[in-house]
DNA sequence: CTGAAAGCGCTAACAT
DNA sequence: ATGTTAGCGCTTTCAG
């Protein structure tokens, strides 16, 4: 009798306890190809014994098991994102868009915390090479040029990041010299013309930060103005305290500064705190601009002028690229690809009468000056 | 010859196109068991062998493909956590908390983010049935008493949070009531007697912000202070905006109030910046205390005193549970876990002379008062 | 329309 | 010490 071979079938494994597709076939009194075209709708089956199938599964709540279906598709339908630390506010909003933009395509997305480890790296990469996902998405910092070679492989891959060096697969950033240049120029514009800068810094390597402090330069060189070296502070760390001091060593060295341009907004948050303690006037004396527009800035008091960075974009593209490199089977060529930013001007310092106020590069062309669209929490 | 087994069965395959043992072994001149010990080292093999066995692994780059691993074990080693939303920084703290931990252990986390919708809940609990993970942590909201048997299962489960209904599991969280009793007291101790609760709420459901407003109720009612629902006030979000109307609202109608407890820290910081606009000192005039301790509280201008609610406890617990139901092969019993939360006093309202200002739930003793030994944000 | 069967790549028990 | 083998649970031809 079949439901004899079934119900052997059933016990005769050890695996993770749950109802198998075997168990049901048995009880419906079809072979598992039946039920399993049955599930996935392959092929269509009479009325008679789809209802049977269809009260089998019922009745066992059967559900399949993932891992079976991966070994046999080599799909996971999982990704995995790699960032320095959820605790800086940037990275934790990115992975909530990440996230969201892997669901709507039925992923799920492992996240991964590398902080300042190297080690932490690799074992992202040799999870990615197990075919633990389908792909990796990794954002990472403090490498140098000769890290390149880490990501060497077949995998899919993206990174994020403006990089110091040359990654093996499609790397996604916001261009980080235009969008400190088109801050520091909305600054200008409003006619400010000792306009500090914090958290940039001027150095060898290319990432994030020296290419903010080159977009500022340039921007200010574009101009006419000068640059002064007193109104650059460095910073060691991103956070709010740190802007705070960073106001304090300028009131010391270059007292007469009326605007500054924070690399971070967490920076500006600080900075805009001390300037107010010390009895001075946002934007009236001097104006604020921050960098990655997290959502604190919509909040503050006074609101935070500040450029976003193009999270939303860098998620969806990463998420594509990622699930377009498993369809393909191969990972994608290296690509410097860049998406919009835009300046949303808010009361810190706000788009000036007659001026366009949102700058953003030239793939987001038309946005709507000063205009802060940004909603809830729970945005699509 | 066993060479052309071997590249015959290389071939064979539909697979990843990734290199398996099968070809490991016919590089090696061995059968794939002797590959698998030694890889494993469940086996120990002659020094010759496990030298040709090395050199074909290494030749070809040999990586275990997780996906068989995983249906021949039943573990993935991976554990999913469901939060609201990493936008909030409490969460996206308690997501890199739990990852560090699950980390250490040799998990990887797969992070969704639920927002209100009751439907990703159910999308998490499927994947969960369905083997995705080893395992899952939810700290669902938003759900009613109702909501309980849509976790009815076998899968390893803990939840996380103070919840309208039982969990048919581990559910671990800090008492609330207690913490916002204990902040509420610091309060009083300090002098203060007319104290607001901002984002609080009175009302039938058993959650976080209910337990918080009866905690601070029982506070006053222990100090034979008075409850004035006037210096109550309800949020609608929980963002720094909210705070800083609050104080609007209660400037209105209650402006004789000398502290404010704020239930979440983002809450607290809007609290801060518009008591301070509107001229009042903090603390003198003002104490303002907030919950959740979120990284911002540390580097806020002043620093703000607030209750830590044991993430980290929180997160190794749930880490470690979850690990033990997928080891035990079962879900563990319902059981109501508290971990010990603990003012940590800063400039906001800083710890009585004499007076301790650190007060812990009874499991967390000894703590210092007003030191805050908060490092880095790479901490371990 | 349904059933049989061949694996996906690995682990682990059992043989030799 | 090493080889052989039986699956883990599913998808997917290929027959019938």
């Amino acid at each position: 009798m079949k439901a004899d071979a079934g119900s052997r079938a059933g016990r005769s494994g050890r695996g993770t306890g749950r109802v198998t597709l075997r168990e049901v076939a048995a009880r419906a009194g079809v072979s598992i190809g039946t039920v399993s075209n049955y599930l996935s709708g392959r092929a269509r089956l009479s009325g008679e014994t789809a209802a049977r199938v269809k009260a089998a599964v019922d009745e066992l709540g059967y559900v399949a098991n993932a891992a079976a279906r991966t070994l046999k598709t080599g799909r996971t339908m999982t990704l995995t994102l790699a960032v320095v630390s959820l605790n800086q506010p940037y990275f934790a909003e990115l992975a909530e868009q990440v996230i969201a933009a892997a669901d709507e395509r039925g992923y799920g997305v492992i996240v991964q915390s590398l902080g300042a480890s190297r080690a932490r790296v690799e074992k992202c990469v040799d999870a990615a090479r197990r075919g633990v996902t389908d792909g990796l998405i990794v954002s990472p910092t403090l490498m140098g040029e000769r890290d390149a070679r880490l990501f060497e492989g077949t995998y899919p891959l993206v990174v994020l990041g403006t990089q110091p060096f040359e990654a093996p697969a499609p790397n996604i950033t916001v261009d980080n010299v235009k969008a400190a240049y088109d801050a520091t120029a909305h600054l200008i514009r409003a006619g400010r013309t000792r306009i500090a800068l914090v958290g940039g810094e001027f150095g060898p390597l290319r990432n994030s930060r020296s290419c903010r402090a080159e977009g500022y330069r340039a921007a200010l060189n574009d101009a006419g103005l000068p640059f002064d070296p007193r109104l650059v502070h460095g910073i060691y760390d991103w956070n709010s305290m740190e802007g705070a001091r960073a106001v304090d060593v300028l009131m010391e060295y270059a007292p007469n500064f009326d605007a500054v341009l924070a690399c971070d907004d967490l920076l500006a948050l600080g900075v805009m705190r001390r300037l107010m303690d010390r009895g001075l006037r946002i934007p009236d004396d001097v104006r604020v601009v921050g960098m990655d527009d997290i959502g604190q800035s919509r909040y503050s008091v006074p609101t935070l002028t500040s450029v976003d960075l193009g999270r939303q974009n860098v998620a969806v593209e990463a998420v594509d690229s990622l699930i377009a490199q498993a369809a393909a089977g191969r990972r994608a060529a290296p690509e410097l690809r860049y998406v919009a930013h835009r300046l949303i001007c808010r009361d810190s310092s706000p788009a000036a009468l007659g001026v366009p106020g949102a700058l953003g590069s030239p793939a987001a062309p038309g946005e709507d000056a000063g205009e802060d669209t940004a909603g809830r929490d729970f945005k699509a």
